[in-house]
DNA sequence: CGTATGCCCTGCGCGC
DNA sequence: TGCGCGCAGGGCATAC
């Protein structure tokens, strides 16, 4: 599940071969996974067009283009995009969505098991542009994002932690494991009420954000069955993991055993030792959700 | 506005 | 062994 390291990764393996690359034709075998414009106006306008740079926000890919516009994606639970130099001699997997022909000869394809990911392309004037682009909060490991920043993002929220850390309006990239491994690292529940932590625990928990997604970079992101960048390589944070998937393994910092439950939807790893429950009452509930 | 819920989609693991 | 069911989950639309 491609969260912000990831797409940073897939960002970094793919510009060295994108960067001044001319589409020359592109395939839509799942039209559905173009979201704007229609998919016939998508393929036609993408023709003859320079890839200029790549950025990434959140965990949208930003392909900049010349003449001015930009191809936006998104990978979503199962998307990979990966740079093929010789496509004859490397078989298409199946889900092959979407293939951008270059001029090169070769392939960038994307594949996609579940078909949540999906493109945009957008021109200057931001028509098509996803909402929840337009609506992202800022970028956790950028200069701008402080302490200040996400006690500002908290204020008021009743919602639990996680749900809020979940939220890509509040902060940009986080998702199921960086969470559980930031919030495990700060030592909070993920079911405290966002609002209620600390000034220390708002300060403990940015810099476990940071260090937890900078340490994820640096290793090329977490891979479990479908993570793979740019050029098909696997992501080496997954040995680096102290609850996400370890539900029953010894806590790293206490020995107690990982617990999982079910918050926001998601299912969430937890040291009970390490992270106090907020309401220790709400036991016969929580034995329910856990596995 | 803040918060909660359901849906999209496919592969896999579990139970019988 | 084989089958069917339910889960997994990011983002977005929708409802309250």
């Amino acid at each position: 599940m491609p969260e912000l390291p990831e797409v940073e990764t897939v960002r970094l393996s793919l510009l060295p071969h994108l960067s001044g690359r001319v589409i020359s034709r592109v395939e839509v075998g799942r039209p559905g996974q173009i979201r704007h414009p229609e998919p016939e106006r998508f393929t036609a306008d993408l023709v003859g067009v320079a890839v200029v740079d790549i950025r990434r926000r959140g965990k949208y890919l930003l392909i900049d283009l010349a003449p001015p516009a930009t191809l936006i994606g998104h990978l979503r639970m199962s998307g990979q995009l990966v740079y093929v130099a010789a496509p004859a001699t490397v078989p298409r997997p199946p889900h092959t969505h979407v293939v951008f022909h270059l001029d090169n000869g070769a392939e960038l394809r994307y594949t996609d098991t579940r078909a949540f990911g999906g493109f945009h392309l957008v021109g200057p004037d931001g028509r098509g542009t996803p909402t929840g682009l337009v609506s992202l909060g800022p970028e956790p490991l950028s200069g701008d994002f402080t302490p200040a920043c996400l006690k500002e993002a908290l204020r008021g929220r009743r919602t639990p932690i996680k749900a809020a850390l979940l939220d890509q309006s509040l902060i940009a990239g986080l998702g199921n494991i960086y969470v559980d491994e930031a919030l495990w690292q700060a030592r909070i529940h993920p079911r405290r009420p966002a609002a209620s932590l600390s000034p220390a625990e708002v300060v403990r928990l940015y810099g476990a954000i940071r260090q937890v997604l900078t340490r994820a970079v640096a290793l090329r992101g977490t891979s479990f069955s479908q993570y793979i960048d740019g050029q098909g390589r696997r992501g080496g944070f997954v040995e680096h993991l102290q609850v996400f998937r370890r539900t029953g393994l010894p806590c790293p910092a206490c020995g107690r055993a990982i617990e999982r439950i079910k918050l926001a939807g998601r299912s969430t790893h937890l040291c009970s030792g390490c992270q106090p429950d907020p309401q220790p009452g709400a036991e016969a509930d929580l034995s329910k959700t856990e596995v």
